[in-house]
Parts: C-alpha cells; structure tokens; sequence
DNA sequence: CGCGTTTGACCTGCGC
DNA sequence: GCGCAGGTCAAACGCG
C-alpha cells in the first residue's frame, strides 16, 4: 500500500517555522536514500548547517560537553513513529507541543560516548507525516547493518 | 536480570 | 518580573 511505503518531503521555510515553534530559525532541509542516508545526513548538515545559539540546554551544571550543532530535519510519511535507522535509541520524554496535537517523542542514542538525539512527532496537519529531527553525529558505525534503512523500506514498501 | 518505556516534576530560555 | 512553552531527568514498571 502507498501509505505503507516511506516519501521524504522537503520542509518550507514557513512551515518550518511554525512547526518548531520559535526555537529554530531555520532547520537545513535534507533528503537521505536509504543507499547512504548517513553519509547525506552528516555531509548535509556538516556543510550548510552550523548553527548554535541556544545549546547549554541541560539544567545546573552537569559538566558535559556543549550540544552537538548538527540539527536536521526531515519529514516521513509511515504510520509508524519511530523509524530503525539502524541504530539503537532509548526515548527519555515525551512533551505535547501547542502547535500541534499530537505529542513530541524525544530518542537519545544508547551508544556509549553518543550524544546523538532525535526528535519525533507526527503532524496535526497531516497523521501521515512524520518529522524526525536528528541533533548529533553518531560517532560509530550502523550496530543493524543487517537490517539498513533500505531494507525497512522494500520491506514495508511490498 | 537487563533494558526500554512511561509519566510527573523540574529547569531554562524567551516573550510580554 | 512573571508566565508560558519546551526540553530533560529520574524513579518505577513491564516485557523479553
């Protein structure tokens, strides 16, 4: 079925603005294949994206390094919230945003050392529509090389 | 037994 | 200066 199967759609300047409230001026727009969706994820946002001004999230001071910059984002369309991107992650919250209806999911890597974090929610405008928000670069290798993003694809697109 | 998910409380930043 | 919204952590529970 067509709504099985996973489209990238790039994101409106406008609309993205709305979408993440206030807080990101303007998140770089990029569209991974499911060939090599890392390396276009990290060269994406490592070249037209370097933008830091609201990092020292975190509460007191925890001593830890300053937030990754590298923030995408980028919208899905599954039923399925959560996507195996082939790496492990571990949700720590879940917030209900105003602008939409449907509550924010946030994912953090379980890798050791990894600091990489994700955020997932699904658009009131459209169910359809997942955006995913990845902040970090992941540090290691793809732990599910045996089941890479492509194959969740054919998978679910059959 | 280990790990991931869940939920509530708390903190920080920004806007008014 | 206060209030709102967003983001994170921690403890407990459930499942594998």
């Amino acid at each position: 079925m067509e709504q099985n199967q996973i489209h990238f759609f790039g994101l409106f300047p406008s609309s993205a603005s709305s979408i993440f409230s206030s807080s990101t001026s303007n998140i770089p727009v990029v569209f991974p294949h499911a060939h090599s969706r890392n390396a276009a994820l990290m060269d994406k946002c490592g070249t037209s994206y370097g933008s830091e001004n609201k990092l020292k999230f975190g509460r007191k001071d925890r001593g830890d390094k300053e937030t990754k910059k590298n923030k995408i984002a980028f919208q899905t369309r599954s039923h399925i919230d959560v996507l195996d991107d082939g790496f492990r992650w571990r949700k720590y919250g879940q917030k209900t945003v105003k602008n939409s209806k449907f509550p924010r999911s946030y994912y953090k890597c379980t890798h050791q050392g990894c600091n990489v974090k994700k955020q997932v929610q699904r658009l009131s405008k459209d169910e359809d529509i997942v955006m995913t928000t990845y902040e970090g670069i992941h540090s290691h290798p793809t732990e599910n090389s045996d089941e890479t993003f492509e194959q969740i694809l054919r998978n679910m697109g059959r």
